[in-house]
DNA sequence: CGATCAGTTGAAGGCTATCAAAGACTGTGG
DNA sequence: CCACAGTCTTTGATAGCCTTCAACTGATCG
């Protein structure tokens, strides 16, 4: 049945069609899990071992030398680092894992990319688009960041956790699981925690969300959509 | 002389040697003028038309639609378009003169980096180390806009755009040619038009720049340095 | 139960935006 | 040469968003 695909093959698969040995290759490659606050990636060598994302959450983070940091990119379930068809700069951001995550070493589908093997042709198309996929979430959060205030940030991230949540089948009518601490969203947001806390408070206010621990529910969705006010989809074909 | 040589072989070779046939090719480009304001690149086609910036300031805009803009990207004479190894997001934002431009033509470049024509090599890597630092330029924007006041962004820009400027050899010692408004200059930063007038009176109050009509000369770069606070370079060797 | 952590709320202040208007600079036409 | 309009820049005053500091709640855990 559909269910058993492991969430690295649904997140693909939405970019194009996998060949049988495409799956087999992807099903292969063995888990891990990491605790929360382990580095999945280091920084310091020339190669960035690249991984699948199966369960967790983990951020591409940059720290300020007097200890500001910016988390750059969160990192959900079916994401993956270092899989770019072309050195992309933004693996080169310290992966930090925000909870206990699955992670699979994805040094075979690396090895496909660079021998732009032939019978993982969709295998490795599906991961270019996906890393296109990626940068343009980097795209967004510049705009976020340099035009929009804390609310209008704050229902667009909502937003795009929201779309890339469900295209892994992570998002139920119940909403969706955000396992990390204000904190954290506040620095993908470049905003305060206590401000954070504030413009979380005014949404559930106006009904817009609804918030239990660990879980967040989009009760009014066109309202946070006109706030956010610019596009939060990444889709391959579309200009953004 | 080496004078003679463009501008956009200046850059290029600053990530590598570039062979005989190399230089032939890329002199061979026709340069084409065009006004501020027009659009380097329509985004509706599939394929951006790539091309090299010879001379004048472009920038990478994305539009809200109740008019906010952001300058994703400035670009500056030696910069390329859509010559990256793969699809890369950032070729799909809205690219728009800000002076009037000198630009070439680069499609034979791009088709020497599809066809990866062995007796270009050098000129296709440079191309790829090129579109990579413009990526760690991306990525230094996000933790700019995120977590940096008004005088460390724009202590962190200027530093930026003197670095950039530098290795195309135009610098001099009495500072650089800034040819936009400080309109373009606020809106790259996320700040209001009448704040970032203020915070470069304050950076001339203090004799960190100093500012003439269309020119600005960084006097003190270890304040600005300092205030900057995180790298600003996009060394290709470095993880940033 | 004390301790720690995530979340919440209040109060005060600072940084930045907005509104408004006045000075520079440029190019044009009389 | 000057008047004039237009754009760019600067400055003042005011308001607002957001940050910081601080204290308090509630939950989890040894």
């Amino acid at each position: 049945m559909a269910g058993a695909r492991p969430v690295s093959l649904l997140r693909l698969s939405t970019y194009g069609e996998l060949s049988p040995a495409d799956e087999w290759l992807v099903k292969q490659l063995k888990p891990r899990t990491m605790p929360a606050g382990s580095r999945l990636s280091a920084l310091e060598s020339g190669d960035v071992p690249p991984c699948i994302l199966l369960s967790g959450w983990a951020a591409r983070v940059r720290a300020l030398p007097d200890g500001r940091r910016q988390i750059v990119h969160l990192l959900l379930p079916g994401d993956s680092i270092g899989l770019g068809a072309s050195p992309w700069a933004g693996d080169r951001l310290a992966v930090v894992a925000l909870t206990p995550v699955i992670v699979v070493d994805a040094e075979p589908v690396r090895d496909a990319i660079r021998a732009a093997s032939p019978e993982h042709g969709g295998l490795v198309e599906a991961c270019r688009r996906a890393a296109w996929c990626e940068q343009v979430y980097f795209l967004n959060a510049i705009v976020r960041l340099g035009q929009q205030t804390a609310y209008e940030r704050l229902a667009h991230l909502l937003l795009e956790l929201h779309t890339r949540l469900d295209c892994v089948g992570l998002v139920s009518p119940k909403g969706f699981q955000l396992p990390v601490t204000q904190d954290v969203v506040a620095h993908a947001l470049g905003l305060s925690l206590v401000h954070l806390s504030r413009t979380l408070r005014q949404m559930r206010n106006e009904g817009a969300i609804a918030l239990q621990p660990g879980r967040v529910q989009l009760l009014k969705p066109d309202i946070l959509a006109a706030a956010a006010n610019f596009p939060h989809t990444a889709s391959w074909s579309e200009a953004g």
